[in-house]
DNA sequence: TCTGGGGTCCTACTTCCG
DNA sequence: TCTGCGGAAGTAGGACCC
């Protein structure tokens, strides 16, 4: 799919289309998800922090990713998939291999291009959105060939052609080569894909190391026989959240890592596995990341168990000085529960143990807060706010009525929020099928009128496809 | 300018065990 | 009993992808 979370703000938005439109992030460490084509014409892209964007391009509209949107429209696109193919191998929500020869519906030029063609026209017919396919004999050449494609294109490599068509691109096209191996590669003289083919697969493994040299000189070659591989089964499982302001209060870090590995469970509970190795990931002030992980005797799924775990690694890192990321993650999938009671009881014992020293900390932290709250009534200013209110925070008005989300008022009917803020909500009246943009209102954040709606489907009523 | 979130895979090193 | 060796498992970090 073509830029694919702004292509579907932008058919759910009427007002959106043809205009510049940024979804990411939108607090102040958000970096962008994906920009429309028109926001890329002013320079922004993917990974690009949100300040930056904005300055690039301040009239672009900016949203809030809605991942339950997305899902759905990328469900409707497998599905189109899983028609041609047995076997699909999706990569994310907007991309996927597909074996056409298993499918028994593509084994020559001509047939390939008919069901590319062909499935571009029901992809649109279904979502309502563009979308672009790369034909070609291996899973690295069809990728190249749809990034060609796009946008709302289509693309065959002929077969005989790759090794030519590849030689003056730059490394960066292959599969594997991002910033570090790309700088690695240059400093090698080595620019483009060519040049890989050319210094032979001996200086690839002393430049890149066994493993990734060998594979980058085969893919060089246009060598790649890598399978499409359907029901690939997940490996790991985390959550990890990145804060506003850094934290520096310890206790508030304990409690954070505590939320987070519930929220990891909950999330491995759904997907019906548990897991053996409890990781706790910390990126700190200076954005330097480290890893902790502990391996438990017996895979678990127990919120309790996971939540000390995680407790227990963080007290081997220093977090002086702040953390601006912290995460909690498990692998060593399985997909059962093994009540592990000796591993439960071992944990127990460790986390009675870290019970008491935290205890003794938070003693002695509370005291140290005490004392700041002391100096700071003689007037002397504390260095950072400890230790925040014990309630949940109060979300403010941007996160509550986030920008790009579907509202229903009681009189206006379906919208959704342009921006917010100063206790206004500004809400855009439209729906996928308005064909002029919609009219703009504001209320107050606490109008009883307003609320939160799901997304409208982008297409009304499926068209019925014709037979095949 | 100031860097998300959720993953996978690889490498290097250490420890344990036979 | 001591030593060396190799494999397996655990741990940490880094690169990469979308």
């Amino acid at each position: 799919m073509d830029a694919f979370y702004a292509s579907a703000e932008q058919a759910a938005k009427p007002s959106l289309r043809g205009k510049a439109v940024v979804v990411g992030g939108l607090g102040p460490r958000g970096v962008v998800a994906t920009a429309s084509y028109e926001a890329r014409k002013f320079g922004v892209h993917s990974a690009m922090p949100m300040g930056q964007a904005r300055r690039l391009a301040p009239n672009a509209a900016y949203l809030v990713p809605r991942f339950g949107l997305y899902r759905e429209i990328s469900d409707q696109v497998m599905t189109l998939l899983r028609e041609l193919s047995p076997l699909v191998e999706p990569l994310s929500l907007d991309e996927a291999f597909v074996d056409l020869e298993a499918g028994g519906v593509a084994d020559d030029r001509a047939s390939a291009l008919a069901v590319g063609e062909r499935l571009r026209a029901d992809i649109k017919a279904v979502t309502g959105l563009p979308g672009s396919v790369g034909l070609a004999a291996s899973k690295m050449l069809a990728k190249i060939a749809s990034e060609e494609a796009k946008p709302d294109g289509l693309r065959l490599i002929e077969p005989g052609t790759e090794r030519d068509l590849l030689a003056p691109m730059s490394v960066r096209i292959l599969p594997g080569v991002g910033p570090a191996t790309g700088d690695h590669l240059r400093r090698g003289g080595i620019t483009t894909v060519g040049e890989i083919a050319g210094a032979g697969e001996d200086e690839l493994v002393r430049l890149l190391g066994k493993s990734h040299g060998s594979a980058l000189y085969a893919m060089a070659l246009a060598r790649d026989e890598r399978p499409v591989v359907a029901e690939r089964e997940s490996k790991s499982v985390s959550v990890e959240d990145t804060y506003d302001v850094d934290i520096h209060d310890r206790v508030r870090v304990r409690g954070e890592v505590a939320r987070l590995a519930e929220r990891c469970v909950e999330r491995l509970r759904a997907a019906g596995h548990s897991g053996r190795t409890i990781v706790l990931k910390v990126r700190r002030f200076d954005f330097s990341t480290l890893t902790r992980s502990e391996t438990l005797r017996g895979p678990t799924d127990d919120p309790g168990v996971v939540r000390e775990a995680a407790a227990r690694l963080l007290e081997s890192v220093d977090t002086t000085g702040g953390v601006r990321l912290l995460g909690v993650g498990v692998t060593g999938l399985a997909d059962y529960t093994q009540e592990d009671l000796f591993a439960q009881a071992q944990a127990q014992a460790q986390a009675e143990a870290v019970e008491a020293l935290e205890a003794r900390r938070e003693a002695e932290e509370e005291r140290a807060e005490e004392e700041r709250a002391g100096k700071e009534r003689a007037g002397e200013a504390a260095e950072e706010p400890v230790g925040e209110t014990v309630t949940e925070p109060v979300v403010p008005a941007e996160r509550r009525w986030a920008a790009g989300h579907d509202v229903r008022h009681a009189e206006y009917g379906h919208g959704w929020v342009q921006g917010s803020g100063l206790g206004r909500v500004t809400v855009r009246f439209e729906t996928p099928e308005s064909s002029a943009p919609g009219r703009v209102r504001t209320f107050r954040t606490d109008d009883p009128a307003l609320e939160p709606a799901e997304p409208l489907p982008l297409v009304a009523s499926p068209e019925e496809l014709e037979p095949r």
